[in-house]
DNA sequence: AGCACGCCGACT
DNA sequence: GTCGGCGTGCTC
């Protein structure tokens, strides 16, 4: 009998073991062993029980330890993560690994984390206590009133003292027992909901019969704007699947996860919902994890990573804002949770529940072609107006850190009638550039193509791509000249501008240096919520999640950015973030009004978004993609290298592409684009380089990376050069 | 990826 | 004389 391991390893093999000396139980597939691996101990899991080896008998170690004696991930999940590790071609064991809770991974029982509480003994009488042992007297009545059991703790919070359980337990009056502790909620009983759903719109109405009228496996896009009401279709969609006795797993991106969010679903339901956020300790992470795989925990909210949460009895997978580039993890295993979300509704037969106000072409496509069902939200609940949009275009326009004087002028106004003003840019820092006014030199990073940011707050320069900091230094390195000038505006500049402009207006930024300490964000949230007018500047971070009601004017101060990027995703990407910036403006009584500064008023794309709206938007760029070839009418799939020496990247990429196609191992319908160097060939002293495979079909595609892994593995100059692939990329560049 | 082995520069 | 730099080789 020989066990074939999945090592959590970066090698693309198996290794195998002989079972553990002693050990007389019958080992299952997907058990963990631990077991002697070069010169250390690794966790890994045991894929198949084999007759024998490639390897000779006495060449192979005996495995330590058999940990499980039930395979510890769930079949669905086992075959979830296997399928996965061969659709992005990463190594079965570390796909395994990724899939398990760290305890689990580091070789810890898969069980509850036990509580030792205490009791009084059934017999045990204060007549057996000598009058004058008063402390201990006390002690055990307070056993006595607690027949359950209580916990030491909750002992001394009482006024017992724990000290003397010993005592006790030595005359058989108090007995230790371990305890598992209830999850909340759990002892509901079987009413589901803890307050009244509220009252559908037809349309939110269609969306929850077609959840509920799904028959098995059910992809349904649900294409809402903001405002139209898509969480009320989600709770209620989810009360079905309750009732039904199921369990629903919700993905948020990583930025949704907040205490809010979680607030609402306790708010509606009595039963367990458990939340699989960032600041669980590992050991309560388990303990979700095992209370989802037993049943007990009824509705699991979390990120990217919750998509491999174990479920007992799985009714419904609902992907929140599933548009968000956060669902594709960006290291190691590349996967897409949004993707494995499908293939696992697939395999449980059962729907699953995409929303977006602003839908990715990869799910649109699957919509309009008839794969998923397409349903629409284009009501605003309440009497919420859609915001108006408008094109500010700023040629020939004098601008102050970026701020025309219109827009100015539009602030000024919104300040006037009391509302507040949220003005987005996506560049933090003082300024993107240091250049001296003499000879035109910037601070370039060291270890980088790119501009060192400068920094006020506090003062220093800094390379956002790979955290290079050095203080301001106060001339020139080619000329001498002390005459330096910050280039183009960031947050903190415009910030510094409002003030001047508008000095009796409170100016907040957000961006993810004045949200560093922790509540910072918090903060500034209860002071926007206030309603008092103020002027928010901030990146991405005001683009997510958070809602401001009292928010009438919303300014975009660079709509160009992203527009005419290298990358085609770059005009969906802009698209997509200019709507959910929007969406933070007005709600109920206030209209909305959006302005975006532009140098390109005419660009064809940015008048579709802003007067036809994204569904038209979305069509033409679809239109766009397909004749150009290129995803979703196209897969991709990206070989990343990068090396110590200039071009040592791309040789090694180009060679194992020639010898490939010498060998005829390319399939005739795969492209090779490339290998180039990357945009910013250098990042944090390596040299870049990629290498594009495009294919119609996912098969060859799948076939020619095979070919190229093995060349790469065996290839002498490869040893240099570190590369990775990134199977379906979202950034091409 | 780890982790060890191995052979050459500036430190006590 | 040694501490440690990272090149190179291996993991059942
Ligand atoms: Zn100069
Ligand atoms: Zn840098």
């Amino acid at each position: 009998m020989i066990f074939r391991v999945a090592i959590p390893t970066p090698l693309y093999r198996l290794f195998d073991y002989r079972p553990p000396v002693y050990e007389t139980r019958v080992a299952q597939p997907g058990c963990r062993v631990r077991v002697p691996f070069g010169r250390r101990e690794v966790i890994g899991i045991l894929l198949t029980l084999e007759q024998d080896s490639e390897l000779p008998l006495d060449k192979l170690k005996p495995a330590l330890e058999l940990l499980d004696e039930q395979p510890v991930l769930t079949p669905d999940l086992f075959t979830l993560t296997t399928w996965a590790a061969q659709y992005y071609q990463h190594p079965v064991g570390d796909a395994l690994q990724q899939a398990l809770p760290v305890l689990l991974r580091q070789g810890q029982p898969a069980r509850f984390q036990h509580q030792t509480l205490w009791r009084a003994a059934a017999d045990a009488s204060l007549d057996s206590l000598s009058s004058r042992a008063g402390r201990q007297r006390e002690l055990l009545t307070l056993l006595q009133e607690h027949p359950q059991g209580i916990s030491t703790d909750a002992l001394r919070a009482e006024g017992g003292n724990p000290a003397l359980l010993k005592t006790l337990a030595e005359k058989n009056l108090a007995v230790a027992f371990e305890h598992i502790p209830a999850l909340p909620g759990a002892d509901a009983g079987t009413e589901i909901l803890r307050e009244a759903p509220l009252t559908l719109h037809d349309e939110q109405h269609q969306a929850v019969t077609a959840v509920q009228n799904a028959q098995g496996f059910s992809p349904i896009l649900l294409e809402g704007v903001t405002g139209s009401g898509k969480t009320e279709v989600y709770l209620q969609a989810i009360q079905r699947c309750l009732e039904h006795g199921k369990q629903a797993l919700i993905l948020v991106p990583e930025i949704g996860l907040t205490p809010q969010t979680i607030a609402r679903f306790k708010a509606r339901f009595r039963v367990p919902v458990l939340a699989l956020h960032s600041g669980l300790t590992d050991r309560q992470r388990l303990d979700a994890w095992l209370w989802a795989r037993e049943g007990s925990a009824r509705i699991l909210i979390g990120t990217r990573s919750a998509i491999f949460t174990p479920l007992k009895s799985p009714g419904l997978i609902i992907i929140d804002e599933e548009h968000d580039g956060s669902f594709k993890q960006q290291d190691g295993f590349r996967y897409h949770a949004r993707d494995l979300a499908i293939y696992r509704a697939r395999a449980h037969n059962i729907p699953i529940l995409l929303g977006s106000a602003t839908p990715s072409l990869e799910s649109l496509n699957n919509a309009l072609s008839g794969r998923y069902q397409h349903l629409r939200l284009t009501r605003r609940a309440g009497n919420a107006q859609p915001p108006r949009f408008e094109l500010l275009d700023i040629r020939q326009q004098a601008l102050d850190a970026g701020l025309s004087t219109p827009l100015l002028q539009r602030i000024q106004q919104h300040l006037a009638q009391g509302t507040q003003v949220l003005l987005f840019i996506n560049r933090r820092g003082f300024a993107p550039a240091l250049i001296c006014h003499d000879c035109g030199t910037p601070f370039d990073c060291t270890r980088c193509d790119a501009r060192m940011t400068l920094h006020r707050q506090p003062p220093h320069l800094h390379c956002h791509h790979c955290d290079r900091q050095t203080p301001i230094p106060r001339a020139c390195t080619h000329c001498g000249s002390t005459q330096l000038r910050p280039a183009g505006s960031g947050t903190e500049r415009v910030e510094d501008r409002l003030h001047v402009h508008f000095p009796d207006t409170p100016i907040i930024r957000v961006d993810r240096d004045s949200t560093q300490r922790k509540d910072a964000l918090n903060k500034i949230m209860a002071q926007v919520h206030t309603g008092e007018p103020c002027i928010l500047v901030g990146t991405q971070m005001l683009a997510k999640g958070h809602h401001f009601p009292k928010v009438t004017l919303v300014a975009v101060l660079d709509a160009d950015a992203g527009l005419f990027s290298a990358d085609f995703r770059g005009m969906e990407k802009t698209a997509q973030l200019i709507l959910q910036v929007a969406g933070r403006a007005g709600r109920a009584d206030h209209p909305g009004e959006v302005l975006l500064q532009t140098f390109n008023a005419e660009h064809p794309m940015l008048n579709t978004l802003v007067h036809a709206g994204y569904d038209a938007f979305a069509r033409e760029e679809l239109r766009l993609r397909r004749g150009g070839h290129l995803p979703p009418f196209a897969y991709h799939t990206l070989i990343r290298a990068e090396a110590s020496h200039q071009g040592l990247a791309e040789n090694v990429l180009l060679s194992v592409r020639e010898l490939a196609s010498k060998q005829h191992m390319l399939p005739a319908d795969v492209q090779c684009i490339g290998p180039f160097p990357s945009l910013m060939e250098k990042r944090a002293g390596l040299f870049r380089a990629q290498l594009l495979l495009q294919a119609g079909q996912r098969k060859p595609l799948h076939q020619a990376l095979a070919v190229l892994i093995r060349l790469l593995q065996t290839h002498p100059e490869a040893r240099r050069v570190r590369w990775t692939l990134d199977v379906d990329p979202i950034d091409s560049y």
